[in-house]
DNA sequence: AGTATTTTTGACAAATACGTCAAAACAATT
DNA sequence: AATTGTTTTGACGTATTTGTCAAAAATACT
């Protein structure tokens, strides 16, 4: 799986835009945008929708990614992650 | 389901412990143990063991109330968790 | 009621994370 | 090679979070 700044990042290329482009939609530098795309900066859940209206991709494709990527950079190192996500599940 | 910091507080108090025991195995200050369980703070990784142990509860479930806990309040507002989080579980 | 213990609160400092900006580095085009 | 456009870097100020500490408030005990 990609961290979600390598999925930025490929999605963006793919599409031939530059981060100029997308950080003026998410109304932010382009140096924030590239940290984000580096994985120095996080991506906040407000730019999910944008992100998602500039790459042409699905919100909940993008919102996935994200998702994903935090979980495994905040609690990646748990030993029973696995069992709280399925607890989770059942909770919500 | 209770928070994480409702949880840890009715643990203790059901073992009868002052917040001082408990944060003094923790190595912190009984004011941040306090805030910890009126979720004014976060409670850190490295605490679960240590709360395990002290409160006589298996790792397994303090990880999995934190984790849980951790994830509604980082992610409950996201349209698609329930999707993020399925996600998450083939990929680990 | 008075004392001791526990818990909460808030001021303060330290650490962490964030955004802005300008310059440097890099890449592409002519 | 020079110019233009793109991306990265780092210094800086700001906001957020965190821990320490002491005093206040609440609770329990005698």
């Amino acid at each position: 799986m990609k961290s979600f700044g390598e999925y930025i990042r490929k999605s963006r290329e793919d599409k031939g835009l530059p981060l100029r482009k997308v950080a003026a939609a998410l109304d932010i530098d382009t140096s924030i945008l590239s940290k984000i795309e580096r994985n120095e900066r996080r991506a906040t859940t407000e730019m999910i929708p944008i992100l998602a209206e500039s790459l042409e991709k699905s919100e909940k494709e993008i919102e996935m990614q994200f998702i994903q990527s935090a979980i495994i950079t905040d609690f990646g190192e748990l030993k029973y992650l696995k069992d709280g996500l399925k607890e989770t599940l059942k909770t919500i």
